[in-house]
RNA sequence: GGGUCGUUAGCUCAGUUGGCAGAGCAGCUGACUUUUAAUCAGCGGGUCGUAGGUUCGAGCCCUACACGACCCA
């Protein structure tokens, strides 16, 4: 009988496991009984030669089968668990079950025990002297040398990646390990660690279109928080002096290479303490995890050497967009910034009269096409203009601008700190130039929160805040180009 | 939102000027007592993304749509 389609295979691998069960293998047991994970076992013996053997010792290593290769009355299979390779080894002569391994299908868990050795061309392995499957695999698994390339399937079967590709297992523990490291440096600076919630009435904290969801019982309208700030700044007024989160915030906007919808934010706030203090702590919260993790605080992502050595470059956020775009106005005189917006932008084939934009979305624009994209970093950028920064301090010495940075890299925004507002007057003049903002049609500016302004009314002391973006850290650290490859189930349209 | 490219067997990919749908892996049968993407011999496996259109004839040409990737906004 010949085999071959998806539903021909899968029957072919349903009757192999009748038939390990006619054998007398338990289909589904229980537990593992194995000793020893591969990567263990090959620390165990590290060093070791041709020839070298251990027939005192036992163990039972368990995995899932990647490769087989029979060979008659022997049988070399290799198994995987989440730590590596380890191949095993059986002879019929020493196998009272031999012929079962005929019914056992690469992508099967087997659990196999016996001695290790090395065999003639220096691999360790485990001389089976007994085995059982752990549980049968109904389907074919992707081409073993191969692995999957359809980045599609990649992200919808994400199992499949993980199954097949090293590569993208090491990425994923990093972001993981990632992750533990910045809570624990941050607990190790007395900050800790609360959760806010999710679903909110009025979205604050960041200029973002929410998702928008409806809660039954209350009928009520409820949004995807798109920060955390709000939050958390009301834990400092009620007493905590350094609180984080780090958690999903949900942006109802675009997809790109380093964006996804729903991705995590960290962010901590300080009370007692300004911008610099939080700028000095994520210069060495990143030295400290990158050197950590990469062993050097100098990486190459995508081909960028980035020197996460302490201190990192400043620059002036104004004073570097006049640099590079060859302003020769002052950027807070807004009739001259106007005036040269429509000389040297809005003209050169602009798709929109820019120089009548808001003053905000001036900004923003000139930042992103004359600035933010060129800066490879890792480098501080200081002191933004007020008309952007609605809830950050104006700079103490500095009018027009307030006390906030951005670290960036690689033309990629890491995060965002300042000195946090707490003038509950001045805020509320700041929500409403926001709201004025939205009569206008930007729908991405900010609402007014009456009940965030009575708890700053109540007194927030200093405080200085900060937002961290871990996918894009993890985005370095793994040296991959997209937000996808540090996500492990992307959003994606869902299929037909 | 715009542009470019992609979608063929379970997986990785070919497919010429429009003329019988191909290979490797995986699968099945057999050989093989230290293999390494094992090897060797043989066998089978297809809604060519979906729906239309052109044509004697479409995987290939045209249109629309779906999903994805990359670039741009």
């Amino acid at each position: 009988m010949s085999q071959s389609s998806l539903q021909e295979q899968r029957e072919q691998r349903l009757r192999n496991l009748d038939s390990l069960v006619e054998r007398g293998f338990d289909a589904y047991p229980y537990e593992s009984r194995a000793t020893h994970v591969a990567a263990d076992l090959h620390a165990a013996h590290e060093g070791a030669v041709e020839g070298d053997a251990w027939p005192d010792e036992r163990v039972i290593v368990a995995g899932r089968v990647m490769t087989l290769r029979g060979m008659g009355k022997v049988t070399f299979a290799t198994l995987q668990d989440a730590s590596g390779r380890i191949q095993a080894y059986f002879q019929r002569d020493a196998l009272e079950r031999y012929a079962a391994l005929k019914k056992v299908d690469l992508g099967d868990w087997l659990e196999v025990e016996g001695t290790p050795f090395v065999t003639k061309t220096g691999e360790l392995t485990v001389q089976a002297d007994d085995f059982r499957p752990l549980v049968k695999s109904l389907r074919p698994l992707p081409d073993k040398f191969h692995g999957l390339t359809d980045k599609e399937q990649r992200y919808r079967q994400r199992y499949l990646d993980l199954m097949t590709d090293e590569e993208v297992r090491r990425a994923f523990t990093l972001r993981s390990r990632m992750m533990s490291m910045v809570r624990a440096h941050l607990e190790s600076k007395g900050f800790l660690e609360v959760e806010t919630p999710v679903l909110q009435s009025i979205p604050g904290g960041a200029e973002a279109r929410p998702f928008t969801t409806h809660h039954n019982a209350l009928d009520h309208e409820f949004h995807l928080r798109i920060s955390l700030e709000l939050y958390l700044k009301r834990l400092i007024v009620g007493g905590y002096d350094a609180v984080f989160e780090m958690g999903r915030n949900f942006r109802n906007e675009g997809i790109s290479h380093k964006h996804n919808p729903e991705y995590t934010m960290l962010e901590a706030y300080w009370a007692g303490r300004d911008y610099l203090d939080v700028l000095t702590l994520v210069e060495a919260m990143y030295a400290e995890i990158v050197q950590a993790l990469k062993g050097t605080t100098r990486i190459t992502w995508q081909g960028h050497e980035l020197d996460f050595t302490p201190p990192w470059p400043r620059v002036d956020y104004l004073g570097e967009l006049a640099a590079r775009s060859g302003m020769d106005v002052d950027p807070l005189d807004e009739d001259a910034l106007r005036a040269w917006v429509k000389a040297n932008v809005s003209a050169d084939g602009a798709e929109e009269p820019l120089h009548e934009a808001s003053l905000k979305r001036i900004y923003d624009k000139l930042y992103d096409r004359f600035v933010e994209p060129h800066l490879v970093g890792p480098v501080f950028v200081m002191d933004h203009p007020l008309a952007i920064s609605p809830l950050a301090k104006e700079h103490r010495s500095r009018p027009g601008v307030v006390e906030r940075f951005e670290p960036v890299a690689v033309g990629m925004e890491l995060g965002n700190a300042f000195s946090e507002l707490n003038d509950p007057i001045e805020q509320r003049r700041r929500f409403e130039a926001q709201m004025a903002l939205r009569e206008g049609g930007d729908d991405e500016a900010m609402r007014l929160d009456e009940e965030f302004l009575t708890a700053l009314e109540y007194g927030m002391p200093p405080t200085a805040g900060l937002g961290l973006g871990i996918d894009r850290f993890a985005m370095l650290l793994a040296d991959v180009p997209s937000i996808r490859d540090v996500i492990l189930f992307p959003l994606l349209r869902p299929e037909e």
